[in-house]
DNA sequence: TATTAGCAGTCTATCGCCGAGAGTGCTAAA
DNA sequence: TTTAGCACTCTCGGCGATAGACTGCTAATA
């Protein structure tokens, strides 16, 4: 009920489909003619009217059309938007997609960075797989050039992790081997708690140097870290017309730049709200001031219990919402799907 | 000698240095005024009326200020601009980010990405090292979770891949230890072509599957892929006027996303060309029709011996040249220094 | 011969204006 | 409750005129 009539609620689902497609302020008489409504456009005006009134519609300027406002939008995808799937065909499109891609996370996420980018026309972000509680479960140690050595840790959940050490003096392949496997002894399984008591103990062996990496990488695998964000179709962007602004499109290509507001954004939303599912989230909501016209749709991959990262498209207010939950939703279901299938057994 | 008078290549000079800053058509008055010559501003527009017609100025319609063409830009950066090295107060700058970065090269690569955007003002492009002769060190073989398996591979030069498999059983870290022993053994030292001679000598084993990923990352190796590449800075490129109308930026933004493109780019520019040094390449020089209105300056870092990778600039052909290569001279033997010291034992 | 002052000529950019067109809100009738 | 009709409002595109910025040329000068 909310105070809205059937056809209300239809005029504004009109507007918003109509306006997603042309991008131009839209009139009472037009949707009227292309929707063959039994309504005169007067009827449709006032029912504009009431939905202006409302917070849902507005005119640029007194006779123009109107065009949704965020509020407007946000009603639509609540109340009217419904939820529909990806059509067949597409999803055997995506599906045989990922079937032709090598068996590897890594490939996985770039590629629905690019399946998002390509199905949504408008930029994608997807990140790598992230747990919360990180534990060790195994190490080596990889002798690469000089002084210089690879490490390699394996989380519990199955990421992977490297990082270069540069050591005082060159160690052998064998003595590194060893090394490791003292190391894996004395410490697999352990979280980065664990693992910092365990250096206060082992103070001043020459294995400490190692250790206080292993800790730190297993700290920061904790923390989603924007740096290894993927993303995607950030040209697509520029063709919407609301971008043609060089001021604007500047401020929104730089949304993809600012680590630091990406990885607020992607841990606020999606690691932190409880529920599953895709996320929605327009106009900034009063949080993020620089997306203030850009509209998030994301959602999780993965699982809990092992390791989980987000898959998202980033577009204009005026989006594709139905279209762009429907892929983002397959996709991350896709992938969990994937991911769930390489690690069974 | 060349043809042009001290005269004429101090006003082109002016034009261009004048022209980057201001992005405006510049008159003789202005040079005149601007830069205190001891010439009427008459005697200035007959050189330039000589450099239109040696093609290094053009002008925009009859009576409009002169704009440097692409000959222009090439005369300035090869005759003119001469080489001043970064300031010493900027060197100190940018040692210190480095210094202050973590031991590890990818972190370096990707910090190099964001030093030459910040200092460029343009959007930076930097490439992981790569080897052209890559010849197996060592593998690993790390169980992940269930019948995941992690491969690492250390090539001669240093470099580390990774890539998943997922075989057919699950195997314990411990015979995953003895697998990678055994390629170890086998294989040490060998470059594609070898290892593709010994896959099929152990047909049908249980180690053909691993031999064959083996391969062919290593093969992999031996190709710049533009699937790694950093960037940064691309919403500076925004800012530029040349790139106010959408259609233009769009054009460009693509650029960063046409990773074939990018790959035959850096390819044929720093991996193929054996000068070494800094390259500045104006327009796309008839060779990459994308390039026309963007001019790229760029230089490898590394060692031929080991292994090389590439930092570049890429901006408007309107771009600080002088600056720009100083820049980006300075990154890249900052880079190779930094990774031969973590090299050297 | 090289340089310069002066000037006529050319082109752009900007402003204001006007009319066409689109769309509304309102009123009165069905 | 819906609708036809109409007056009103606002934008957009085109037009013309003006101001201003530079140039090229010519004739004078050192």
């Amino acid at each position: 009920m909310d105070g809205l009539t059937e056809r209300q609620k239809l005029v504004l689902a009109l507007v918003v489909r109509d306006y997603v497609d042309f991008a131009e302020p839209i009139s009472s008489r037009r949707l009227v003619t292309n929707y063959h409504l039994d309504f005169s456009s007067a009827t449709i005006r006032n029912d504009m009217a009431v939905l202006e009134q409302r917070g849902l519609l507005h005119q640029p300027y007194t006779s123009a059309g109107r065009v949704p406002t965020k509020a407007g939008y946000r009603y639509f995808v609540q109340q009217l938007m419904g939820s529909n799937e990806l059509p067949a065909h597409i999803q055997e499109m995506i599906r045989h997609q990922f079937y032709q891609a090598r068996n590897d996370v890594d490939d996985w996420i770039s590629l629905s960075a690019s399946v998002l980018a390509q199905h949504s026309k408008v930029a994608s972000i997807v990140t790598p797989l992230h747990t919360e509680k990180a534990r060790m479960k195994h190490i080596a140690l990889l002798s690469t050039r000089g002084r210089q050595v690879m490490l390699v840790i394996i989380l519990n959940s199955g990421e992977v992790h490297q990082q270069t050490l540069v050591l005082e003096d060159t160690l052998s392949q064998d003595q590194l081997n060893a090394t490791a496997e003292q190391i894996n002894q004395l410490s697999a399984g352990m979280d980065s708690k664990e693992l910092e008591k365990i250096i206060s103990d082992i103070q001043g062996s020459p294995l400490e140097e190692v250790f206080a990496v292993v800790s730190q990488v297993i700290k920061q695998a904790e923390v989603i870290s924007s740096g290894d964000v993927y993303r995607d179709g950030v040209a697509n962007m520029l063709s919407e017309p609301e971008f043609s602004e060089p001021e604007k499109a500047k401020k929104t290509l730089e949304l993809f730049e600012d680590r630091v507001m990406l990885d607020d954004l992607l841990s606020r939303t999606v690691f932190e709200r409880n529920a599953s599912g895709v996320h929605v989230i327009i106009g900034g909501e009063d949080t993020w001031e620089q997306l203030d016209d850009c509209s998030l749709i994301i959602a999780r991959y993965g699982s809990r219990e092992h390791a989980m990262g987000a898959v998202g498209i980033l577009g204009p207010l005026r989006m594709a919402y139905s279209r762009g939950v429907s892929t983002v939703r397959f996709v991350s279901e896709l992938m969990s799907e994937l991911i769930s299938e390489s690690m069974s057994n």
